[in-house]
Formats: C-alpha cells, structure tokens, sequence
DNA sequence: TAACCGTGGCC
DNA sequence: TGGCCAAGGTT
C-alpha cells in the first residue's frame, strides 16, 4: 500500500476552508427531498438515481419511489416490472436490480439496517466507493471521502491536481485529499458541500469564482488556471448501429412487445420487436417479413413505414427504422413463451418498462392513427 | 485498464 | 448540431 503524496495540501489553511465550505453549505444549500431526513434507505436510493443523472431529472423519479416503496421492505418485496417501471427513462437499469438485490441482501443478512461500515457497505451490490461514502458520511456522520466528479473538479482545482480525472486511479488520489481535509463533525455538510459547490459555483465551463465561498483558499483561483481544471481526456466516439423495429397489431388490436434479455443493454426492458439491420441495402418488406420470422418466429405483414428514431446511448447510437405491419395468423402460446413475447392491450402496455426509443415509436404511431 | 451501461439538457 | 456533461459501478 502505497502513500499518496499531494504536496500541494500544505498551502491549504484547513480548519478555515471547512468553516468557509461548511457554513456556506448550510446557509445555500438547495431544499431537495432526499434531504428532509437521514433515513439511511432514502439517502441511499437518492445516491443511486443519482449516478450520472442530474437533479432536477431525478426529483419527480425520488418522490414517486418513495411513494411506491415508502420502506426498505417495500422495495424489497416489490416486483419486478413495477421496479422497473418506477425506473423507466432514468437509464442505467441495472442500478435499481442491483438496488433491490442489495436491499434484500440488507433484509437478509442485516436484519433490516443498512451497514454503517465500509467493509459491509462496499459488499453490497450497484455501492461502490463513492455511494459507500456517501451513505456513510450523510446517513451515519462517519468521515468518509465520497468523491464523485464534483468533487474531483472542485478538489482538482482548490489543490491545483493536473491528474486526469478520466482515469480510474485517479479517484484515489482525491479520497486522500478529502481524508486529509474533511471535517470530521460535519461529514454530512462537507462532503455535500464539495458537491453542491461543483453543481452551483465551480461549475465545468466557467467557474463563478466571485461567487466561491472557498476562493481565498484555491490555488488555481491564485494562478488564474482554473480553466485548465480539471484534466480529463475526450472519450472516442460511439458507432452506429442500424435498427428495423415494427409496431405489430393483431385483430384484436393488440400490440406485440418482447421482452429483451437479462444482461446487457436495456436488460429486461420490454421493447417492439426489432432487429439490427446488416443488410440496410436489401430490398423492404419481405426480407424484413423473413427475418422477423427467423428471429421471432412470427410473420408480420409490414404496411407502411412509421417514423425513424434516433437513439443515443454513451458508447452507441441506435439509428431506428420503425415500420407499422400486422399479423393476421394466430400465434401459438409456445411461440410467444419461447421467444418472450405477449399481446397486450394499450391499457395493459402501461405497466411494462420500455426504453425511450420505444416509447417515442409508440407516441408516433398514436398521433399517426389518428 | 477500457469498455460497457441511458437519458436529457445545454451551448 | 454534435459533443460534452451529470451525486458511478461492473466486468
């Protein structure tokens, strides 16, 4: 185990930039729901929907959940689809399975409470370093560092760090910072503290630095290089990937929805049935007739085009050619079972998650229908 | 380590 | 308009 060495942490007068950072916070800070109490279960899914996702977005999901799920146990018993339902257009799926994983684990092995250590938090699934400190510091005051990109911006350029903060080593670096710098009777405040100056002041583009509680104390408001902070390399550009997908109708007017696999992309999501197109060259209708049946094992008579979507993912773009078609043959129950399909009514498709990129065909296709 | 994993807002 | 960004974690 190797020291960290941040030489630049001497220049800092420490117990008055707590003082500075901390009254700051608990004069402006803004009122958000997950902060009328300390309920470890509300702090803790509050970090989680969180995750790369921003407040404002995040607020209306937060209420609905803890109407949903008031309790620990509520979630913990809850099923599937109405967890994913109550996540749906947040993104990043796996964060609220693994959440329920981890609450019945909590359940299971903790009799109901969250672990307030380290050790047992970290254990836990969807909590890493930084949601494991964040549930310590806010929920149980323990000093612990929760260093997320806020905090490696606001850091990078209080200390002058020209680390790159793309890198994941990089992260550990700033969990020595604030070890050395947190207030260890105002956990909560501080570390929230670090954020809310990351979200509200020492933004990324142009840091308000007139407005900053904390100027006096950053070295890189002193040499005027606060725009150079922090470092962080560009990421490469995501592919394409072309995609067929069909609202398919049945004589009942039903809809055909597939629910897609359990690891990956939108896993578990349902979605209308789809294919990534190889082959954008090939004539319409009947090579997509056959290849909706290779893959589904039904045939659609494709009608009309729809709309094209394009969705966007961090590492990918679905370019979607969405078509209206119907299927008029009866579709044994095997098939459906096999391939993960079910005819549902508009009224029932409510309770299913779906992407957005579905969700955006489905509009279409009602407004066309008109 | 680097790739994977969503979505919406902003300039 | 396209790239960047937002309270990251897993593999």
């Amino acid at each position: 185990m190797k020291e960290i060495m941040i030489p630049t942490i001497e220049k800092i007068n420490i117990e008055g930039f707590q003082r500075d950072l901390v009254s700051w916070f608990q004069q402006e800070q803004r009122e958000l729901p997950w902060r009328k109490n300390k309920d470890p279960y509300r702090v803790w899914v509050s970090e989680i929907m969180l995750q790369q996702t921003r407040v404002d977005t995040v607020i209306p999901y937060f209420n609905r959940f803890m109407e949903w799920f008031p309790t620990l146990e509520d979630f913990a018993d809850a099923d599937e689809e109405k967890i994913l339902k109550a996540w749906e257009g947040l993104g990043y799926y796996s964060r609220v399975r693994n959440l329920q994983s981890a609450v019945q684990e909590v359940r299971a092995s903790y009799n109901g409470i969250v672990p307030e250590n380290p050790e047992e938090i970290s254990k836990l699934k969807g909590v890493g370093p930084y949601t494991a400190g964040a549930i310590l510091s806010i929920a149980y005051g323990k000093p612990e560092p929760a260093v997320d990109g806020n905090v490696m911006r606001v850091l990078s350029r209080i200390l002058m760090i020209y680390e790159d903060i793309a890198k994941p080593k990089t992260r550990k670096t700033f969990e020595a910072a604030v070890r050395k710098l947190i207030d260890h009777d105002h956990t909560s405040s501080f570390n929230q503290a670090l954020m809310e100056l990351g979200a509200l002041i020492c933004t990324p583009g142009k840091p308000a630095c007139l407005l900053c509680p904390v100027q006096s104390h950053c070295l890189a408001f002193e040499s005027g290089v606060q725009s150079e902070l922090p470092v962080k390399i560009q990421k490469k550009k995501s592919r394409d990937v072309p995609i067929v997908a069909a609202i398919l109708t049945n004589a009942n007017g039903e809809f055909l929805i597939h629910k897609r696999q359990s690891a990956g992309l939108l896993a578990n999501l349902w979605e209308y049935p789809n294919f990534e197109n190889h082959a954008p060259l090939q004539p319409k209708r009947e090579f997509y007739k056959d290849r909706f049946q290779e893959i589904y094992g039904v045939t659609p008579e494709i009608t009309e085009p729809l709309v094209r979507i394009e969705h966007v993912f961090s590492h990918l773009v679905w370019k979607v050619d969405a078509y209206i078609g119907e299927i008029k043959e009866m579709i044994d129950e095997n098939i459906l079972r096999e391939n993960q399909l079910k005819w549902v009514s508009e009224a029932e498709m409510a309770e299913f998650a779906f992407p957005v990129s579905h969700q955006k065909m489905m509009k279409a296709y009602k407004e066309k229908i008109e």
